[in-house]
DNA sequence: CGCACACTGTACCACGCAGTCCAGTACCCG
DNA sequence: CGGGTACTGGACTGCGTGGTACAGTGTGCG
């Protein structure tokens, strides 16, 4: 399964076949469906799989911080990694759309994957809030929305242009919506 | 390739075959290998074709905006006709993050598609700005690239979530971005 | 020891795919 | 009118696919 979820994130998940996935885990068949209903249950739980990977590492990156500082920091150590992954796309927002309408529990998956990439910038930004350097009006689950929609789309035009400049200006743009919550 | 076009942007590229669009079409395959070098250089004609579509629709709504009231109105209006079709992500990133990485043609394709939705974004800000409804310090350029950056990530998450409210904070807070340099 | 059973590798199947090929067909130009 | 040519439909091919069937294996338990 770890095999399937490299795959399907370099490839895609339709232009990755069952024997693909066997191949490279070194697996055979019977296995593979004595585990796994079909195909679509491995997508599931691959893409499952994938989004708590990449959630552990953000919260490596983002469990921590509790200033503002902290929060560009991260945020710019972010966009240095995606940069050097060659702008691959975001690793959930690109799987999550390729599975929405076609594969609910899959679609589940991304889902929760979005959720806890959210909550770790809310509980960021709560505790920037708890510390004094955001005001106490601010609500950290609306800016945590709006940082993660702009981050995302950022991704998404990077990847098309092949140019990280979309990126940053997102980043830069989402940090000025929270600098603006600031006391 | 109007079909095709149809069909890529309901089920995804790689899940429609050649035969799907042929059938739809009521073409026969020589038609097509005339025409066309192969599938992948309909997928690339296609999405551009769709994101002219896409573009001229987006040209209606926001050509002749010059002022704030306009761009919410434009952006809420965007925002319903999304939530009507059934939050189906963006028809351009959607195509964008499949083909990224696979179809350089087709990528293109995609990239100036955002380019262009880009411009129109800008040339309303710049309108605004002429109209002194901006301070002259605005740059439309790189606002334009957070307006879409946002907007772009919010329905990458409302498609993962199946939920309005994601679209709907990110378009909330790109207009907040935009009002940050209202005179 | 032996047997049952959960597990595994692989040969296999039917099918759908992209792409080729060719026998028409209609249209244009002389 | 007649012939060449640009175009068209559809049969066909070889291959990769998801999924099945089955024979074999090792391990735990009586």
């Amino acid at each position: 399964m770890e095999r399937a979820a490299e795959l399907f994130a370099e490839r895609g998940i339709a232009a990755t076949s069952v024997d693909d996935v066997l191949a490279a885990a070194g697996a055979g068949k019977g296995q593979f469906y004595h585990y796994f209903r079909g195909r679509d249950e491995l997508a599931a739980a691959a893409v499952g799989f994938r989004c708590g990977q990449v959630v552990a590492g953000l919260t490596g990156a983002l469990g921590g911080v509790s200033s503002l500082a902290g929060l560009e920091e991260a945020l710019a150590g972010f966009a240095a990694g995606f940069e050097e992954m060659g702008m691959p796309g975001c690793p959930i927002g690109t799987l999550s759309a390729e599975v929405a309408g076609r594969n609910e529990e899959a679609r589940l998956a991304a889902a929760a994957g979005f959720g806890a990439w959210e909550r770790l910038l809310a509980g960021a930004l709560e505790r920037m809030r708890q510390r004094g350097e955001l005001r106490a009006e601010a609500e950290p689950a609306w800016l945590a929305t709006a940082l993660l929609a702009s981050l995302e789309g950022g991704m998404a035009l990077s990847q098309a242009r092949r140019d990280m400049a979309s990126l940053r200006v997102a980043v830069e743009a989402g940090l000025a919506q929270v600098r603006a919550w600031a006391s």
